[in-house]
RNA sequence: GGUCCCAUCGUCUAGAGGCCUAGGACACCACCCUCUCAAGGUGGCGACACGGGUUCGAAUCCCGUUGGGACUGCCA
């Protein structure tokens, strides 16, 4: 049997990073089996999806480099689910009801438990307008999840309410489209958030229902939950929930993908940066943790700072390309072959991608910023001015390279009695506004003698 | 409220009854390296929720308690 996996994601917003493991996990599922990976845009809610999202959708798939063999839109397939009502009104298993939401609120007493109350199961009314159509859960009885993370999950069928298949207008709801595609779609393996394992036992009653054979193989992932041990949510954790954010931010897929697999899951062995391939080939259902896993960002930086250093110098250059091309310089004044001479000064020092275009700035901007703090900081007229004017004299005449740099300016401290430590810090403010950055001499190398003379002088200027 | 799920350092996890004095990683702290900041190196802090069983022996199995969470739409 060859394995069928899919990612059934509702186009209403942002590609999710719960979604993205989701994805993951199927698609390892398919790729170490040779099987196939099917995307399935769940939207027959035609109110709330959007187009956008659809795309967004792909393009989030695309980039954590996950392809999928089949695609499937539900809003496309409204035929082959009124076809299976059809069957289901043959076999018996569903009835019309013309109850609202009220009514049925208005037939219980204060403060009994909500759901519906089967009031319209044996009526026996014909379809008409206003009338849904709700699933008839065979009583007494009981169903029995077999789930790969959780065990076997049993419930009893008193506790499943006549769940609704199709809506007034006849369209199908999710339980029903969702069945009706993975059955059509000879999806063996239906891997997805635990959110989804209380909708099991109606997933499993229409299958039956449908004359569905052998049930797919069921895994409820554990959520990703936030600070407060809630799961993920657009509305609730905007700043940390949407992938194409993540992207934007510069994180590496690479990086993405193996935190993302790590949330729930362990490769053994102790290890955790670990390749995509070995993680095709050790990921197993069975090795699935059943408990919550916190997004931790910080975590996901200090991954995405270990794939950063372990790139090539020109993989680095190639990929902070977007972010430089976004730089607060004037394009004309970049230059590609002076941030390839600084880059695998940069390359150690960054986290994210975005944070490239401020470690390099000093070196495209006419006039780079200088910070208020950095120049309170070390720029106090007894030391930094005579500081800055020995190397002032000392860099109009000296070998423009980074040993006689560092050797000068060691020389202009110690002549003050500073050290290099502190002597190279007025230095650093002058001619990159900042007290931090890449290392000096080979920045100002790279910058130039000119400009770094134009900078020290001007900083001197300033401070007399 | 009802149903269901979950419970090892702050966090992600290793752990399938003796290998556990509970291992690794992130974070944090200290030290080393060092022109700043990083990176790197070394070390440190730090957990089996609680109570009962079962067993010669339990983080691991069972029951209960407590605590968290999900679901409870003619949304997906």
């Amino acid at each position: 049997m060859t394995v069928r996996t899919r990612i059934s994601p509702s186009p209403t917003g942002y590609f999710h990073v719960g979604g993205g493991r989701t994805a993951l996990y199927n698609w390892f599922l398919a790729r170490q089996s040779g099987g196939a990976f099917i995307l399935r845009i769940e939207d027959t809610d035609q109110e709330r999806h959007n187009e956008e999202a659809v795309d967004g959708i792909r393009r989030a798939m695309r980039w954590l480099g996950l392809d999928w063999d089949e695609e499937y839109r539900q809003s496309e397939r409204a035929p082959v689910y009124a076809a299976a009502v059809d069957r289901l009104v043959g076999a018996g298993v569903v009835y019309n009801c013309e109850c609202t939401r009220d009514d049925v609120a208005a037939r219980k007493p204060p403060g009994a438990p909500p759901g519906y109350d089967r009031f319209c199961r044996d009526r026996g009314l014909d379809p008409a307008p206003g009338r849904a159509l709700r699933f008839k859960v065979p009583l007494p009885g009981s169903t029995t999840v077999q789930d790969l993370i959780h065990g076997d999950v049993v419930v009893d069928h008193d506790n499943i309410e006549d769940f609704v298949v199709a809506r007034a207008d006849g369209s199908a709801l999710f339980l029903l489209a969702n069945t009706v595609d993975d059955l059509d779609a000879h999806v063996t393996h239906v891997v997805r958030g635990d959110d989804h394992l209380p909708n099991t036992p109606k997933y499993q009653l229409l299958w039956d229902a449908l004359g569905g054979a052998d049930l797919p193989v069921f895994a409820h992932l554990p959520m990703i939950v936030n600070e407060k041990r809630q799961k993920l949510s657009k509305r609730r954790d905007t700043d940390k929930v949407v992938m194409e954010d993540y992207i934007a931010e510069g994180y590496l897929p690479a990086a993405m993908r193996n935190y993302l697999a790590l949330l729930g899951w362990a490769p053994g062995e102790n290890r955790e940066i670990v390749t995509l391939e070995e993680m095709v080939a050790q990921f197993a259902l069975a090795d699935v943790n059943s408990s919550p896993a916190f997004f931790d960002v910080k975590k996901l930086r200090s991954f995405n700072g270990d794939y950063i250093r372990a790139l090539s110098v020109e993989e680095f250059v190639a990929a902070s390309e977007p972010f430089l091309a976004a730089g607060p310089w004037p394009p004309d004044r970049f230059s590609a072959e002076t941030f390839r001479a600084i880059a695998p000064e940069v390359q150690t020092r960054v986290e994210v991608l975005s944070q490239v275009p401020a470690m390099v700035d000093f070196l495209f901007l006419a006039n780079p910023p200088v910070d208020d703090a950095a120049w309170a900081k070390v720029m106090n007229a007894d030391s930094a001015a005579p500081m800055l004017d020995g190397v002032a004299e000392r860099y109009a005449a000296c070998t423009w390279d980074a040993d006689t740099l560092h050797a000068e300016t060691l020389a202009a401290g110690e002549k003050i009695g500073l050290k290099l430590g502190k002597a190279q810090a007025p230095v650093r403010v002058a001619v990159t506004g900042r007290t931090v950055g890449p290392p000096l001499f080979e920045s100002l190398v790279v910058l130039g003698r000119d400009r770094t003379l134009e900078r020290i002088d001007a900083a001197r200027a300033r401070l007399s």
